[in-house]
DNA sequence: GCAAAAGTTTACCGATCAGTACACATTGAC
DNA sequence: GTCAATGTGTACTGATCGGTAAACTTTTGC
């Protein structure tokens, strides 16, 4: 197997659709900048749809496999990892081509809760939510899932708002709220 | 009053952005879905695009009127108001038509920053960030800047959280959070 | 009552949409 | 060297995109 061309093909185009989006990324678009010609593409994917699902699994795996790691680069206990992730987050927002996450745009362009797009949006998050809960559950909190939960919605709303205000600092505020949500979950 | 086609027009388009996305909806659906001819909607509007920004200004309208109304049913003083405001969010997750925040949808499909799209969805979140901003400021919170964005951020989190996870309880652990926010950001 | 404003139907424009057909070139394994 | 897989370019499909033109009908203000 020569995968070459295809993983080649998943990667430039994972890059076009978070720039501009789902719909508004033509499959002849995807020919110019990805330089993979039209007949490739639809040798590897039957559909645009499952070329979008393919970018979007090697984004989770991209992305998670940034975040965990610049994390534990941050932080050594489940309790200041829960904390560095926004160190993290901050770092992301900073970046010049940040444009929110890939999934919260995904799960707003299919809004179809089965349909497959979807679908690997909400399991991204997930798999997220597993990952703040299991470090919840580390650091000693009394319950885990629900600060693992908050530590989640911290997350999301600061991406989000990270996109669309400039007038505050959403990675510097979630981490302070995530410090008291921490010290108050964990016991006497 | 005068039956104006206008503002039935914005109205029905509203429902069906909000329902299908920007990109996903075609001017002649609209025409289907609204009842009023093409003509009449480029006789009113030059373009989609001004379409979508009278659909965005009622939305908000719409939106604020009911979140704050409801909030001001469910609490009396400024600091109930603040956790009130994630019972009204857990309503609004309850409804059956619920599929998130239109002016994230709007932010996540018009990306560049100077887009009036893009623009019509930061101004949302920058009069929600007020309103909690006030808000914290009335219920005598230390950095009451700090405490609405927190607010904010809780509230962008469950909405997307809403959308996208079935396993967790997001109005619910937003408000709990919320709880503590308040209590540390209170002066001893 | 009547003219203007507002709305309608129908047909059309060039561009782009996702997806296909076909003939030809490059590559790798044996 | 050859076969077959994998790639390419070009041209095409029917549908839909945003937007327009022209002729006709309804509603409204005075």
């Amino acid at each position: 197997m020569r995968p070459n061309k295809r993983d080649e093909l998943v990667r430039n185009a994972l890059q076009v659709f978070y720039r501009d989006g789902f719909h508004a990324t033509g499959m002849d678009k995807l020919v110019a900048e990805t330089g993979v010609s039209k007949t490739s593409m639809y040798k590897h994917f039957r559909t645009k749809e499952e070329l979008i699902v393919a970018a979007l699994r090697l984004r989770d795996e991209n992305f998670r496999n940034w975040f965990y790691g610049r994390i534990d680069a941050l932080a050594e206990t489940p309790a200041q990892k829960l904390l560095a992730s926004f160190d993290a987050l901050g770092e992301w927002f900073e970046e010049d081509g940040y444009r929110g996450c890939m999934f919260i745009k995904a799960g707003a362009e299919y809004q179809d809760k089965d349909h497959p797009i979807h679908l690997e949006a909400a399991e991204h998050k997930r798999l997220l939510l597993e990952y703040f809960t299991d470090l919840a559950r580390d650091a000693g909190a009394r319950e885990p899932e629900k600060l693992g939960c908050q530590i989640l919605l911290l997350k999301e709303g600061a991406i989000v708002t990270a996109v669309l205000l400039k007038s505050c600092d959403p990675a510097r505020d979630a981490k302070e709220a995530a410090r008291v949500l921490l010290a108050n979950a964990l016991p006497v």
